[in-house]
DNA sequence: GTGCGTATACTCGTCGGCGAGTAACGCGAG
DNA sequence: CTCGCGTTACTCGCCGACGAGTATACGCAC
């Protein structure tokens, strides 16, 4: 189960498998990256590209090929992929896509802590993040409609997940949303309530000193 | 949009919305965190408590009580939450419910680059996942089942979001398992060609050079 | 009552992440 | 032909994350 990765930000992830094709120096992988449109999933920083290949090179996953200097530019430095990478690359392909361990969206922290805001405003503020759901699934859906002619399914794959967790959300936020704004949320007026007097109810003080485990354990 | 936190780090969520009933050392925050069950949202690295509450009292959103000693034990010093650090709590929640900037998830980032490894394998692994998410369902439902009667349905809201996301997910796994298990996909022939002789088909080549703008803007 | 395992409550050191800075080149405008 | 601004290609350095280590106290067995 997941063990350790010797680099395990997911940015190396990326870097392997555009490495993979030919050698290239740092710039180039995360151009080629970003190219690729693949800086949706990892994101660029750039500060952190060149310690992400040092740091594959360093482990052997990488190796230094070449260290042009075309001009008097700065030095280029072109590394190649090693079968220890090709390795890693597919060995983390493989854990990626076969495990499940539960992932903590912002979104999820923002549920976590509703109670600390009145349901009317929650009511407003779910349904500005709905608006932005809706615009990006539309972002999505016009991706797959500019490059779905162009680019095999495959590759696009991650962008048709993405479509189908956007309306799983849009769909979860509308039911929400609705059982909030026409009062069918049980416990909605003890949370009124307490949000306008900010008087704390037994329960929730009863919740709040309880210690005992509760859904999940400590990994 | 978004600006930048004084202390990004989503524990001090945690720490702030526990903090936020009465004063506590940074030890009580983590096991009232954990007895909670927020361990779930925001897990808890003991490195990083003291690190990030630390943080918190130096940009004044939480401040120093008193630093008592019980007996010979280690000092324990015990914090409150200031005015802005309530004021940050309500605003950093505002900002989380409200906004939608795509997640990076894991298993997204494994999509993106299924085609290192053959469509069988694939297959295979996906049915692994699909698996494990049904057992993370099991248990969310479980705990809504525990906690259901006990806890008021507002502070299990998070939970029923993991289950409408899983259901989701799993929905989407499995058709894909299909396609590709029935020889649906569009493509599949190339791709088990590509991954059989290791070629790289023309169009493959055409994507991996090709440096145009796709799918999203770099930040 | 003494030994030992476990819970309590931190401290420290390292390592990676990443924003900000830097420097050479190339080009288009005037 | 030269100014300057965008692009290429990195370097630096701080600071936050977190694993591992530490030290006390308490409970319970024998």
């Amino acid at each position: 189960m997941a063990k350790r990765r010797r680099v395990a930000n997911l940015m190396a992830l990326g870097v392997l498998s555009t490495v993979a094709f030919r050698p290239m120096h740092p710039y180039e992988m995360a151009t080629a990256l970003r190219g690729w449109g693949k800086e949706r999933d990892l994101q660029i920083k750039w500060g952190s590209l060149y310690t992400v290949v040092g740091n594959l090179a360093k482990h052997g996953l990488l190796e230094e090929v070449e260290s042009s200097r075309a001009g008097r530019r700065p030095e280029r430095t072109v590394y190649r992929i090693t079968d220890e990478g090709r390795a890693e690359l597919v060995d983390w392909a493989r854990e990626l896509l076969s495990v499940a361990e539960p992932e903590l969206p912002r979104f999820r922290a923002g549920l976590s802590v509703l109670a600390v805001l009145g349901p009317d405003e929650v009511v407003t503020l779910l349904r500005q993040r709905l608006a932005a759901v809706g615009r990006e699934i539309a972002r999505a859906e016009g991706a797959l409609a500019e490059h779905g002619p162009r680019v095999p399914r495959l590759f696009l794959i991650e962008i048709e997940y993405d479509l189908a967790m956007l309306r799983a959300e849009q769909a979860w936020m509308r039911s929400l949303i609705d059982e909030i704004a026409e009062g069918r949320l049980p416990g909605l007026d003890e949370w009124r309530k307490h949000h306008e007097t900010g008087e704390i109810t037994a329960e929730m003080r009863e919740l709040a000193d309880r210690s005992s485990e509760q859904y999940g354990k400590p990994e």
